[in-house]
DNA sequence: AAACTACTTTCCAGATTGTCAAGTAGTTGC
DNA sequence: GCAACTACTTGACAATCTGGAAAGTAGTTT
């Protein structure tokens, strides 16, 4: 049975879908947390666009921004929250999802 | 060896990620070609939308347009192109490598 | 001849994204 | 002790991008 808003493209998060943003999710999927700096270099985005996904992030919860010191310099730290991780395996689950679109023989 | 433009990101094809057009390159990745009005309820856009959108896919050699008919009414068929299912499957598994981003352990 | 089918195109408003420059808060070098 | 530097953060701004609404096209049916 065909219902309105069925196509899993609806289930995609637009928050994780941009390109700088899933691949931060990615890397904090991978591990427990990571230092901006580490973040940044990885993803090759400048302080200042990473400052603000990052921002982004956190306000929907996904990921948890830590500040303290190495030495005496400041550092931050990332992490994604339960939810954030959630959110991250489920978006991929809908982009493969639809990437295994299967169209019935004789539909078209 | 670190270089510029290394992440995988970098290598998403913008065309294909939005999630419309994503949508629609998965449903013509999946059958020899369809009718565009089986591409707009499945994919659920509207008809705008989806010429738009086709348009953009055709100018960059993604799609082919063949127009036609069923009886005396009019019909569009859309197809991917050998490029397009290339892009298509290049830009999928890119996905699938930023997804699959492995952290070293010590690095972070 | 008016309505309908199957799109296409234009106009437009809102949201997103990135760059660049400036700001903050503390630290180090001369 | 003050200028420079580190590690971000924030603000101003321009460039898209996207989608909705509505009008347009071309031919068909009632």
């Amino acid at each position: 049975m065909k219902v309105a808003g069925s196509h899993p493209r609806h289930r995609l998060d637009e928050l994780i879908h941009s390109p700088v943003r899933f691949s931060v999710m990615a890397t904090l999927a991978s591990a427990d947390q990571a230092e901006f700096g580490f973040v940044r270099d990885l993803v090759e985005v400048s302080d200042s666009v990473l400052s603000k996904q990052v921002a982004l992030l956190e306000e929907a919860g996904y990921v948890t921004v830590r500040k303290g010191y190495v030495g005496k310099r400041p550092r931050t730290w990332l992490a994604l929250t339960a939810t954030g991780r959630e959110a991250f395996h489920r978006h991929v689950a809908v982009l493969q999802e639809i990437a295994a679109t299967a169209v019935p023989k004789g539909e078209r």
